[in-house]
DNA sequence: TCAATGCGTATGTCCGGACAATCGGACTAC
DNA sequence: GTAGTCCGATTGTCCGGACATACGCATTGA
């Protein structure tokens, strides 16, 4: 059967995107199965209306997600895999959410305080500035599932409270006109200071995961440097990668 | 001063390759300073008589790199900020050596095993079915740093003890011809049980990183199952992220 | 039988042009 | 003085075509 593509060209909605949106429904919901030829560009083209190049762009960004693979010569197949996302960028409590498991977010810390060495650092600000700094507890099912401290620059953004702990730092900062455009993240692990420990209802000593990252905006200003802990019982970091090809 | 770009149109090298390259060396070497302006396309294809299409496909690749920022209205800006690489689907062996730090590796294992219920649903083949098995210590400055179990599907690749300890699994396989396209990754910490504490020379109970990957080619076979654990006083997790715009 | 050749097909690269959307600043009107 | 408007600059989208290149398969030749 013929895929029911169409698309609306009074639409403010670029034409190649209506089409990489369908087409990504397709594979999502199963009407393109793992495997199967896409049909050729220039017939898909002549029968949307469209022009080579635009459909040709709208399959360019699926590759680029990974759902499809181009073979010259052959043609485009729909990559058959258990590949759902890749890598992104995303809070925590994003991913909590996504999951299902509704999390609990208790603020511990909201101040402004003098940047530490490590901190100014990270932030590109000169130490002893002043920098926002807030400490949450994260709680999944009521358990506390990770300690996060974050640092920000000063008056970069209005941080309060309560909304802190109704969304996400993300969030907020997405919607304060904020653009994410990269970041640099660590990950380790280490046994707990008796301090974190409690904080964690865990042991002293026992192992911990441990994420650092800072955060940059488009202009390269960094505008975030967190450095968080999570109980490896709780959670883990899950992800998909993509070859550069 | 005017940045010096050519393209050889003699060359098999498509051209928006080779303006990529040039951009992406002089934004290397500082030619092309943090926060400066590209100038804008149509003069730049002018300048180096080429079409605007080709020099977009150049900028465009960049900007899916995080190296450059477009603005509508505006121009083309170079990114200032410490983004050096994004992720990508990178073997332990191939970090280090790009380290410096001359890794070595002693094979433990290499056998036909059957497989076991996890290590087939990873690599989906039937249970019991032939696996290739590895185990490997990979150790930097003579010591220990992390310890690799693979599995593969069996009679995937020849895979040598010898050129095993003297290369990368993951630069084996590609020189098998097997393109490599996704992984699905997972990270995490645990405690180390008696026996990984003395593979590692660690004590009993010391934290430990651990990873688990599926790699799948481009027809989305999963041809290998990692199951890695690393000394998080050794090792730790460290990569760019971008944000999907 | 098996290897080399040729051919069709599909993607890869490139061109030149057109118009729309958005940004930033200058100008104008109140 | 301030807010709104206009305008130039620049990227975003889209078109239609042309030729190059690589893959798979059938045909041909030794």
């Amino acid at each position: 059967m013929q895929l029911d593509l169409r698309v609306d060209r009074s639409s403010p909605v670029p034409l190649y995107f209506q089409l990489s949106q369908q087409l990504e429904a397709a594979i999502e919901h199963g009407a393109l199965t793992p495997g199967s030829l896409l049909g050729n560009e220039i017939e898909l083209a002549a029968r949307l209306g469209l022009s080579r190049p635009t459909v040709r762009q709208a399959i360019q960004s699926l590759v680029d997600k990974g759902l499809l693979v181009r073979r010259r010569g052959v043609g485009t197949q729909v990559v058959h895999s258990q590949v759902k996302r890749p890598l992104e960028l995303s809070s925590l409590y994003d991913d909590l959410e996504a999951a299902g498991q509704r999390p609990a977010t208790s603020v511990l810390v909201n101040t402004v305080v003098p940047a530490t060495a490590g901190v100014a650092a990270a932030l590109g600000v000169p130490e002893g500035d002043d920098v926002q700094r807030i400490e949450r507890l994260r709680l999944a099912h009521g358990e506390p599932m990770a300690y996060l401290c974050n640092h920000l620059p000063s008056g970069l953004l209005d941080l309060d409270t309560a909304e802190l702990e109704a969304t996400g730092l993300y969030r907020m900062m997405r919607s304060a006109g904020i653009t994410l455009h990269s970041a640099r993240q660590s990950i380790g692990a280490r046994a707990a200071t008796a301090a974190e420990a409690e904080r964690l209802t865990e042991a002293e000593g026992a192992p911990l995961l441990t994420m650092q990252r800072t955060t940059f905006d488009d202009t390269g200003r960094a505008v975030e440097f967190g450095d968080h802990i999570y109980r490896p019982s709780r959670y883990s970091f899950e992800f998909q990668l993509l070859v550069r090809p």
